[in-house]
Formats: C-alpha cells, structure tokens, sequence
DNA sequence: CGTGTTATGTTATCTCATAACGTGCGATTT
DNA sequence: AAATCGCACGTTATGAGATAACATAACACG
C-alpha cells in the first residue's frame, strides 16, 4: 500500500539512510553522526530524529541487543514489527529474515496467553555460517 | 544442608538479587543502586558486577529492550539462554515464558541458515490479558 | 499576508554502562 | 607465620546512548 518509492524524505532522513544503506553492518547513532558531520549534521537529536522517522516508515530497523541501526532489506517488508534478525559474533554481520513459521509461532504464543502482541523483538546471536565453516583458508569478511 | 541452597552469593550479589526478587517488575540497575545505598552500596559497578554474576549463575534476565533486570522466576529455568519475555506496555507488568515449541521453532530457523545459535533474545511487546480486557471498572494493576 | 505545521539547529542534560586503579581479605603455599 | 594469590570490593572518572527543551526556518494553504 505504501510501498511508494521513495516517500518524500528530507535531507538530514536521506543522509542517514544513505549512511545506512551504504554500510554493510549496523551503524550506531553516533556513528552516523561523525559520518554525516560534512554534510553538516552536528548534534545526536538531528540524527534520532530521522531515525524515528525512517523507522516508522519500515526502512530502518533497530537492534536492540546492539543499540544500533540498520536499513532494511527486505524485498517488501510488510511484516516490519516482527523482522527476525540473525546476528553473527564473530564477523558482526547482521541478516534479517522472513520466517512465517517463526511469526506463526510467536503469534500462538501471544494468542495462548491473550497478549496482544505489537511489536516483537528476535535476535539471535551466534556464529554464522561463514565463521563456523573452517573450509577456505581465509574466511575473515572483513 | 549447611548454607546450602543458595550457590554462594557474596553479599553486594545478595542485596541485589533480594532487591530484584523483592520486586514485582523489571528495575534499572541504577533503581537498584538507590534502592540499595541504604545497605551500603554507592556506585554503578557494585550493581553491574552483582548482576554480571546473578545472570552467569542464571538467576537474573536482563531485559534488552527496557535496558532492566529481572529476577528468573522460572521453576528450573535450564533454558536460560532462550527464555522469552512479554512485556506489557501498558501495566509494565513482564511475563517470562517458557514454549517449547517456539524455542524448536527458533532453532530450526538457526539451522536452516547453519547458523550456530548460542543466544536467543526474544522480548514481545503489547498488551497483557488484565490490560485488554475492559471486564472490571478499576483494572490497574499498579 | 497570516497562520498552522513540520523539519531544523543547538544546548544541555539525562540515562545506561564500563575503564581503571587501589584496597581488603580469605585461602594456599612455603 | 610470612609471603603470595585470587577475588570481591570500593571509588573516581569517563564513555556511550538518548532525549528534553527551546528557538528558528521552511513551506503549504486559506
């Protein structure tokens, strides 16, 4: 429904979704700041405040086990309060995926308990696949 | 049973769990810490070195999403790895669940993409049963 | 124009968490 | 017992994450 292109992002929410979009791991606020200070962003509040937004748009999500932000990939993320994320300890790289078994089951949850559920937060933290496999030589990503 | 049942919590580590279980609902560790000055405790790390150990020794969750701690109220909590919380945001009140399946679910997810779980945070917000339910005129559980 | 609304810039502050360093004390070794 | 080791403890300071509060600019629109 909403899935308009681009809906009409200012200038402070494009440059940190560029920034986020650019980087291949999750970013922190600050981080985003330091990167964006030539662009003439210069205090914390300009960068949450296009956070907030970009976030109730669904093209930004928040980890929270790692209080920093990533921008989403999915195709057509229509399920965006219930984003599973797997994230790898050893190469810090982060995958979000679409599990509908897994939503299936965490909707149940909520169901048998009469909790109304709005908004659910799956991190999984481990190892990936490429950092358990010891098959090539080198398989440090970054 | 000599001083048997509790694994030998030094004293800070007994303050802290007390204050937790005494509790009905999540506290910061800084809650924690004014709780605590009476009894002798002065600084942040006293608190977060108490709860280090209590969550090693599986005794207290720490809650990602409210940056809190919870004592385990889990009868034997084996799983403590993969507890999962629902968190009402409208009476604060948090529920720590255990859902076999659900766990099988979140297992299966991580094998699917060889992905060597060894942390599963799962923390679903909304509104608890007493919360939705209009049945009585006073239903503030506070 | 005037007015409401929304994004912005800026300062200061708040909350959460840990680094770093030194002390006290019981257990172990010699 | 003296020397030693390890661990919890106490304390100060600071780092990291997030927001309150206030003032200004930009824009749409009646």
């Amino acid at each position: 429904m909403t899935t308009g292109s681009t809906p009409s992002l200012t200038k402070n929410q494009s440059l940190v979704y560029g920034a986020l979009d650019r980087a291949d791991g999750p970013l922190t606020a600050y981080t985003i700041l330091d990167q964006l200070r030539d662009e003439g962003l210069r205090a914390p509040p300009q960068v949450y405040r296009s956070l907030e937004r970009l976030i109730n748009l669904g093209m930004v999500h928040r980890l929270e086990t790692l209080n920093a932000f990533v921008a989403c990939r999915h195709p057509s993320c229509e399920d965006h309060a219930h984003a599973v994320f797997m994230i790898c300890e050893a190469c810090d790289h982060v995958a979000e995926i679409g599990d509908s078994p897994l939503t299936k089951s965490l909707n149940r949850v909520a169901r048998g308990y009469d909790f109304q559920l709005s908004k659910a937060v799956v991190e999984l933290h481990g190892t990936c696949a490429a950092c358990v496999a010891p098959s090539d030589g080198s398989k440090d990503k970054k």
